[in-house]
Parts: structure tokens; sequence; C-alpha cells
RNA sequence: GCGCGAGUGGCGGAAUUGGCAGACGCGCAGGAUUUAGGUUCCUGUGGGGUAACCCGUCCCGGUUCGACUCCGGGCUCGCGCACCA
């Protein structure tokens, strides 16, 4: 705190100096950067594009752990401009959002109002940490300039499909398939005839060798589906999280574990409803193949790849044998199976078949039981009329529940048999078909095989419904080890199939695989039982063939094929190889892959979003908007509040935009059309909000071609964890349907990838563990902590800030008491810029009093002038080296992001030099420049009081001598066995033999080794000796 | 349940990636300056022991001349995914 009952003239003035310099940086327009083609811009110079995750603008303006990231990227902005870059550092708000249009439903007052007010609290508060953005280049998403041109790129999608066949190599030699085309490259090649339509207008590429339809044979609707059918941006009836009571649809994420939304806790259901759809799927291979170059964190570069989920397996038709009185008959199937093997697999399954996934297609001969998802089409059709009640009541529970509620692991399996059989098609065996709502219709195609033996979940099921189980993959003998000693044999299963007698079941089920010349016996079985390893190749193998159920888990690993006819003895790399060439053979299967990643729902029924810029037709025809229709403006609105609906998932939902009654209706050529109602995702201004920062005035394109050259990609993009994958992914997506169609340079858009942590705070527990708020916490004068009325001892924990807490801090408060210099030196020296660590205000006046100590290195208080101590003499030895290694030291670990170890070598500079007399300039000057970067206000005030006029912005960062920044003696330990006996001082450059010959001449290291014999000696230069003796 | 990350003094954290554990800061203790408090400056500060020494990086085991670091097993906390066939 500053001193208020002394105060002198040369006093650490943070606010007059804050002030000052950010004034003046904002008056020269310091940290305004050109582009290319500019006047007085240097080309030559390497760039740098430093880039911030832009922020929401909420109500409650910036919290400490915004400025975590924005003070590490502005240090390493200003270090690269000393260096000598162009540095494009930019920062705007991510302004459209569901909270403004909440507080709008609430009160009346229109989001743009809010938005605006919210983000110019946000801009002083940036503006109060001296960051050296390039504010003439701030952007908000939520104006008509910005989104205009989030919708033009939805056009491009909306006027794209993705030729999967299109193969090119980029500038790397690497060979990528697939890339999207503009829609009417599409349209020509179909009336070229080069690709042929089939009967669900579909398209069919080799029109050559296929049947297929012609493009002159079609009308005019069904050429528009046609069409419809491949554009990237596309409208389709999915499953969605419908909550009628806010009449929307939800994100995933705005969904609670409960299935009710995470806004008043409204009922959500599942649904299908028509969105607007991006085709995110077609780029599934290229985002998880590009992932692996990029330089990111290793773990979310894994959350990436899980969340795209690529799977290999194959697709497998059962045909339905009984069930529904359509059902083919057995003489129906003979013909049917001879028609696949000449005419091959079918796009699409043909009518009594399910058609389902399998990434062990080698457990084939293991299916013992097939299961549909309650949502799946062909229930309806093949429910037997006795089975029909309870499989009806059971799908229409299953539709109230939501999916996260349906996949609650604690919960028992469920299911009903639907009365229907299909047919095995490897080994001819009528399998039952079951509903369950283990099997989600979102994933693969919403059917299984069910393999028991081999599957945990259909273990559990098939266990519970008593369905066979039978061992198609022999297990290692680890596996068993595993089992006998750790989980031990299901009692509890054999019990229910009537055979509560254990060892007897293990002994009759071994023998019946083993035969009864195998000896095996009861004695044995009972050992096996009891954990008895040696008993599990006699006795345990031929158990398992004979019936995995007595086991408490399924196998699920891979091993040779058993049970499987002639496929027996295959591994399963070998058997899947088989067994899909068998399928395609017989036209009952094929190779196939499957991704968790779904197509993006793009559509929401909201107000305060971008607006589609589409218009549909009466005859459900869809027109894009011509680019010179763009910006579609938002509608002026004052009632933003969706249609009241009851918590009905029948309710469909009617979007506010639909109340703009002139808004909505359009002509065109003398048609009637129909503004679309929805707006788009709060993610859409973010895909794409570093490729505005390039030309953010531009009006007639998003960005230009010269700029986007020259900056892109972003060098360091530095945010959040929490948007690893959903931001990341999407932005990607985006950045490489432009890369498609030519917009953009690059096919990737972020280079280095820094996560910062959270910022945390201390909570208290008191001996329940019950967390009690800040305000009724004390400190003892032991340090320890005590609830302030009931005396209560309380335990320090680190948790997140929260409201309810009453421990988040604010950063207005911490910079109006110490200065903005401070805060951003106090965040940065906490801990590793990736790591979650609390934040502990009693630490920030540590930081304060380094500016202070540094302030009078520099000026001399009582004064104000210069510090006497300040000399223009000679540096001696020891101010010349913690200077260059300073420098050295500092400038490492801002390249290395790592802030806290680079103040800590600032704090050894100032322990060094602080009780020196004399403070040479050419020492004091490069170090005033070296921590410009961190507290830029105070270097720039020091760096004039020395007399210098130029700001330090554009001063070249100082060169260290590597000579100067190591010590030339150093003090290496000698250790005996391992453990230090003794230090010695030696030159730093002794080399192995003169370690050896000095520490074996210590004369503590003599006397220890009396009486002892030397064996061996490992000397490391510069570090330590041990020597090896007894 | 699966995957990822972390666990080091009273607290935040450091350790050139296998080489002196605890840099730097906070806090605490002592001293100097001061009428006093504060500020500033200096000294000390992992634990035990009078000491020589011993013990210490979540726990158990291993590899190594040498392990916070590598390997095997376990515990705790945080994050992500969650019946993905």
């Amino acid at each position: 705190m500053n001193d208020d009952n002394r105060k002198t003239a040369g006093q650490y003035d943070f606010a007059a100096i804050e002030a000052k310099w950010q004034n003046y940086w904002e008056s020269n327009r310091t940290f305004a950067v050109g582009n290319p083609g500019d006047p007085g811009f240097d080309g030559t110079k390497p760039k740098c594009y430093v880039l911030d995750m832009f922020p929401y603008p909420s109500g409650a303006g910036l919290h400490v752990g915004h400025p975590l990231g924005y003070c590490a990227t502005d240090i390493y902005c200003r270090y690269q401009r000393m260096k000598g870059a162009n540095v494009l550092h930019p920062m705007g708000y991510d302004a459209f959002g569901l909270p403004a249009e909440q507080y709008a439903i609430a009160t009346g007052v229109h989001p743009s109002v809010t938005t605006q007010s919210n983000i110019e609290n946000m801009r002083r508060q940036l503006k109060m940490f001296g960051f050296c953005y390039d504010w003439d280049r701030e952007i908000q998403t939520c104006v008509p300039e910005y989104y205009g041109h989030t919708q033009w790129i939805f056009l491009q999608m909306f006027n794209s499909w993705y030729d999967e066949s299109f193969d090119r190599t980029d500038e790397q030699g690497r060979l990528t398939h697939g890339k999207a085309r503009p829609i009417s490259e599409l349209q020509l090649m179909l009336e070229l005839g080069q690709i042929g339509v089939d009967e669900g207008c579909g398209l069919v590429r080799d029109p050559g060798n296929t049947p297929h339809r012609k493009w002159e044979g079609l009308d005019e609707r069904q050429r528009r589906q046609v069409l419809d059918n491949q554009r990237l941006a596309f409208i389709d009836e999915v499953p969605v999280n419908w909550c009628p009571a806010l009449g929307t649809v939800l994100a995933n994420e705005e969904v609670t574990n409960e299935g009710r939304s995470e806004r008043d806790n409204h009922p959500v259901f599942r649904r299908p409803l028509r969105q607007w759809m991006l085709r995110i799927t077609k780029y599934a291979d290229r985002l998880l193949e590009e992932v692996n170059a990029l330089d990111w964190p290793e773990p979310i570069k894994l959350m990436q790849r899980n969340w795209i989920g690529k799977s290999t397996g194959a697709d497998v038709d059962f045909p339905i044998v009984s069930g529904g009185p359509e059902a083919p008959t057995m003489d129906d199937e003979t013909r049917r199976r001879k028609g696949r093997a000449d005419g091959g697999f079918p796009a699409m399954p043909k009518e009594y078949t399910i058609r389902v996934y399998t990434t062990r297609p080698d457990t084939l001969f293991g299916a013992t039981y097939m299961v549909l998802a309650p949502e799946h089409p062909l229930i309806e059709k093949i429910t037997t009329p006795d089975r029909r009640i309870a499989v009806t009541a059971y799908v229409k529970a299953a539709a109230h529940k939501s999916e996260l509620d349906r996949t609650a692991d604690t919960k028992e399996k469920t299911g009903e048999f639907t009365g229907a059989y299909a047919l095995n098609p490897v080994n001819g065996k009528e399998i039952p078909i079951w509903v369950a709502d283990y099997v989600m219709m979102g994933y693969g195609t919403g059917a299984i095989m069910a393999v028991p033996a081999h599957d945990s979940r259909d273990f559990e099921f098939a266990k519970a419904f008593a369905l066979p189980i039978v061992a198609v993959v022999q297990p290692d003998e680890g596996w068993f080890h595993d089992q006998i000693q750790r989980s031990g044999l299901d009692t509890a299963y054999c019990a229910s199939r009537g055979k509560p007698d254990l060892p007897g079941y293990v002994m009759e089920s071994a023998t019946a695989a083993a035969g009864t010349l195998s000896g095996i016996t009861a004695q044995n079985a009972t050992a096996l039982i009891d954990g008895d390893t040696s008993w599990v190749r006699q006795v345990a193998f031929p158990a398992f063939a004979s019936d995995p159920g007595i086991f408490l888990e399924a196998f699920t690993g891979e091993g040779a094929a058993m049970n499987s006819g002639r496929f027996d003895g295959l591994t399963t790399t070998e058997f899947k190889e088989k067994i899909t060439a068998w399928l395609v053979e017989q036209g009952i299967g094929r190779a196939a892959v499957n991704y968790k990643l779904h197509d993006w729902v793009f559509s929401r029924q909201k107000y305060w979003g971008e607006p589609i810029p589409v218009l549909h037709g009466e005859d459900g025809e869809c027109i894009a908007l011509d680019e010179s229709e763009l910006p579609l403006e938002l509608p002026p609105m004052e009632d933003f509040k969706p249609t009241p609906a009851a918590d009905d998932a029948a309710t469909l939902p009617e979007p506010p935009l639909g109340r703009a009654k002139e808004w909505i209706t359009v002509e065109r050529n003398g048609k009637k059309y129909r503004r679309d109602l929805n707006t788009m995702p709060q993610w859409a201004g973010s895909c794409w909000y570093y490729l505005r920062y390039l030309n953010p005035k531009e009006k007639s394109a998003g960005w230009g071609m010269m700029a986007e050259k020259y900056w892109m990609p972003v060098d360091v993009y530095v945010g959040g964890a929490e948007h690893a994958v959903l931001h990341l992914l999407y932005a990607r997506f985006w950045h490489k349907v432009l890369y498609d169609l030519g917009h953009v340079s690059t096919s990737e858009p972020f280079g280095r990838l820094i996560n910062q942590g959270m910022i945390q705070s201390f909570a208290y527990k008191d001996k329940r563990g019950a967390l009690v708020t800040a305000d009724l916490v004390e400190e003892t004068d032991e340090g320890a902590f005590r609830h302030s009325r009931t005396q209560e001892p309380l335990t320090q924990v680190v948790a997140k800030m929260s409201k309810m807490l009453k421990n988040v801090v604010n950063p207005d408060e911490i910079i109006a008491q110490y200065g903005a210099d401070t805060f951003r030196m106090y965040e940065m020296f906490m801990g590793p810029i990736e790591a979650s660590k609390p934040w502990n205000t009693r630490d920030v006046p540590g930081l304060f009093k380094l500016l202070n100590r540094i302030w009078r290195l520099v000026v001399d208080v009582e004064s104000g002038g210069l510090s006497p101590a300040i000399v223009d003499a000679e540096p001696g030895d020891d101010a010349l080296r913690i200077l260059h290694k300073t420098i050295k030291k500092v400038g490492e670990d801002i390249e290395a992001f790592k802030f806290n170890t680079a103040i800590a070598a600032i704090f050894d500079f100032v322990n060094t030099l602080t009780p020196m007399k004399q403070r040479p300039r050419s020492v004091i000057e490069p170090f005033v420049v070296v921590i410009s970067p961190f507290a830029p206000h105070v270097a720039e005030e020091l760096w004039e009081r020395l007399g210098h006029t130029e700001s330090l912005a554009d001063h070249p960062w100082p060169q260290h001598d590597p000579q100067l920044a190591r010590d030339d003696q150093v003090e290496v330990a000698v250790q005996i066995m391992g453990k230090v006996k003794s230090r010695i001082m030696l030159p730093a450059d002794a080399d192995e033999k003169q370690l050896e010959q000095a520490a074996l001449a210590d004369p503590r290291i003599k006397r220890e080794l009396e009486g002892k014999t030397v064996r061996k000696v490992i000397a490391v230069k510069g570090r330590l000796v041990n020597i090896v003796a007894n």
C-alpha cells in the first residue's frame, strides 16, 4: 500500500503513471499495426499473430480469470515487437448470446442495449490493464457489419457440396480426400451425365457401371431434392433437445444431467425436429488427421480425437424371418440370399432387414440376439400381437426420458422382446429381436447384434433376461487369473440357471467342452473357485468355452477364434479381414467406418443471434439470399419471449422472429416467400472472428486476401480449456470449408495453442465438511482459520470462485489498490499459465513491493530525481553477470510462456542490485527494457526518467552475452554412494577428469573414504561427482 | 466405468527432463532504522536431533552409481467422455 503519511516527491505513484502511459499509447496509436500494402508497413519483418479468445460481454464484467491469458499474450506480444516482429494482437466481443436475451425477456430492455453497455464496461476494464491491443481492430459479433459476413459464410456452405472423390496433394505432399465445391459444379456434372441419381435422390458416382436415373428425367422438385441433399448447410429432421417451456431447442451443454434445462430447470425432450444442419461429419477424417500435426497440448488433441470418435468395423444385414404379418418366410430368405450374392450389398437396407454396425465382425458367430433402439422404425412393423402392449409401453416410456437419463450407468438394463426373430447370417441360427434403451438411435444404425460373451453391456443384458451366451473368442491365460483372483465367479448367475452348486456346475461345463476323458474333478473345480490358478488351463478354459456366464465379466479383448466354424483359430485381426471379405462376397455386409461426431444442429429458436439468410417457398423450395442482400438484419422487436407453450413434447417451436410479421414475408419474382425464423447458435460468430480482425472495417468482404496471406495462420492462440472441443472443432471445420472454396490459404487456422488454467479461490470447510462463506472466516494469529461467529476451527481448501461462497475477486479493486502493473505481475507469478491455482490476495503486496524496489533502484524517493546510485561507471562483474543471466532467462521464459520463473529471475536481479552502492546505467537501462513487457507502465516511466524520449514499445530487446550469462565458477556436489558429503568450487568448464581429481582430493571426501575401496567414479560436468566405494 | 492430468514446506510454486529437492514469492521468527506502528534494510526459516548425523517430493515395490523425474501396483483430487456397439 502506498504510504500516505510520508508522501514524498518521488513516490511510486502507480495511478498517475498508468493513466499517463495508457494515454500516451492511445494518442500515439503505439500498438496500431497496418497490413501489407498500407503506407509505412514493412512486410519484410516477420509476422506474429497472437490471439486471445474473445470474451462474452457479460453484465458481471471481467473477473480475475480473464486477464490471466490476456496478460500472458500481452507480455508475449510486447516481447515479439521488441524482437522485431510485426505483431497483430486484436480484441473483440462474442456478443450474441442467451443471457442478453433472457435479460430482455425479464426487463424488456433490448439485447443490443444491454450488450452495448456491457461492452463499454468491459472495454474500460480491458484498457485499465494497459494491454497492447490494436484497438482500431476491435470487433463485436452482434452488429450487422460483422454478422453480415457470418451470414455470407453460411451461404458459402449452403451453396456448396462435398465432393468425396476429389483428391489433392497439398504443399507438404500430403494427400487429402474430398473437398467442398460450389453446388453449381455439381449441377453441371449432373447435367453432363457425369454423375447420376439413385432412387433415394442420392448421387451415383459411376453412372457408367451402375443403374441410375438421369438428371433430364427428373422433375423440378426432384432436381431440387438431389441438390438440397448434398448441401453443406441443409435442413433435416433430427432428434434434438426440445424445451417447450423455453420455446427452443437446446444444445447438449445447455441440458443438465437430469434432462432439464440448465436455465430455470424446465423439462427437455428428445424429439425429432426439422433443423438446419452443417455437414461437419464430411470433415471428420480431415479434422482427425490434421489435429496430429498441430502444436497443441496433447490432452486437447486427444479430446478432439475422442469427440470425433472414429471407429472401423462392418455393416451387416440380418434378415427378419418371423414377426409381423408380412414377415418373410424361410423360403423367401433362401431366394433373398441368392439375390444378395448376385446383386451385392444394397446402399440402403431392404424391408425386413436389420442393418447393424459392429467393430467386431469377428464375433458374429457369438451373436445370440439383436437389440433395436426404442426409436427404431422397424419396431412398429415387426412386433408380434402378443408382445405389442409391452413393447409399445416400453417405447413410450423411453421417449420421455432424456438421453442422459437413459445412459446413467447405475441403472439396471431394461428391455422387451418384440416377438420377432432374425437370422444370424453366418450360422443360419434364429435369434430373438429385443428392444432396449441401452442401444442408442443416434449411433451407428440404431440396432445391434448382441454378442454377450464379448461385450459387457450385452453380457449384463443377457444375464438379466436369460439369453444364451456363446464364447467365440479365446481369452488369454492372464484374463482368467485376473477373473478368478480379483472378481471370482458369478454364483447368482449359476443359481438363476438352476445350478446352485457352483463347483458342480463349473465341472459340468468344463467337462462338456473338454470331454469326459479330461479328468476334471469337483476338487479341482473347487480349488479353481478358491483362487488356485494352477487349474486355469485344465478347468477354466473349457468351462469358459462351454458357458462364459459363470464369470463376472465379459471378455472384450482379442484372441483366437472358437465356436466359429471354419474360422476357428484365427486371430481377431485375421478374422475381421476374412469375414468382412466373405460378407462382401455374399452381399450381406461391407467394411464400414463410424463416427461419434454428428452433423452440427445449427438453428436456434431465439432472437439474439444471426438470422439465417434463406427464403422458404410454399412448395418447400428453399432459396439463398443473394450476397448483395446481406446483411440480413434482425427486425426491431420489443417482445422477445418465445411463445408460451405447455410442458408438452408435442408443441412445435414458434421462434420470436415469427412475430415480426412484415419482416417475414418477402416477394420475389412474383412468388411469395417466408424468411427463416431461426437464428444461428452462439458458436457461429466465434468460428471466424480471427479472420475479421485482419480487415475489421472492410465492408465488401469479411477479410482481404492480402492480409490473410500475410497474417494467417494465428501463431499463438490462448484461452480456456473449456473450449477444447466445440469452439476449436467448429472453427477448424469452418476454416477448412473456406480453405476448400479458396477463401483462405491455410487448412488450419490456429498454430500453437495454450490453455490457461482456472483461477480458483480459497474456501473454508468446517468439521462436517460444509463450506463457509468467505465473509464469515477470520484468521488466527497462528495463521489458522476459524469461524468468526462460532470460533469453530476451519480448514482452508481450494474451490471455484463463486458468488455463493463470496470469494469472487474483482480486478477493478485490486488495480485501484495496487495498480495494473502489480496485478499483471501477480497473475503471472502465481504459477504456470496452464495450471489452475487459487487467487490469494495476501500474496499481491509482494509484487507491489517488487515494483517499489525496482522504482527505488532508479528514482530517489525523497527528491523525485534520479537516484544518486545511478552512475555512468563501468559495471562490476557481479552486476554484469546478473544482468546477462536475467536477459537470457527472461527472454527464454517468455518464449516458453513460463512467466512465473521469468519473474523469479527479475526478483533475483533486484535482490542482487539492491545492496549495491553503485548501479551503473549500462546495467539498469537494459533491465528496465527487460521488465517492460511485464510492467509496461513503470518501465516506460523509468525509461523516461532515465532520459529517453522514445517509447519502450519499439525498443529492441537487449542481447545477452552467453559468456556473461553463466558463472565461471560453479559449486559441484560430491556424493559417496549417492549421498552428498561435500561441495567444491570448480571452474564451470572443468571436465570429468578434473572433477574426479578435485573430488578425490577434497579433505572431507578423503576422510570419508578411509578404509574403503573406490569402485567407480561418475562425474557430471558442472553438476556433481558420485563416488561408489565400500 | 473409460480416458487425461495432478499430488513437493504453514501457503503459491521451482528443479536444465535421470544428477545438490525446496529457486522465487507469501507467511513466520529475530535484528537494524524509527518516539511508536507501518515502511525500508539485513539474517534465519522442510522435519527430527545438543551434536556428528538421520529422515524427507501421496503410499508400497522395482530399475539405476544416482529417482520428485523411469517401470509395476495402489490411494486421493481435478477435468473430459459416458451403455459409441
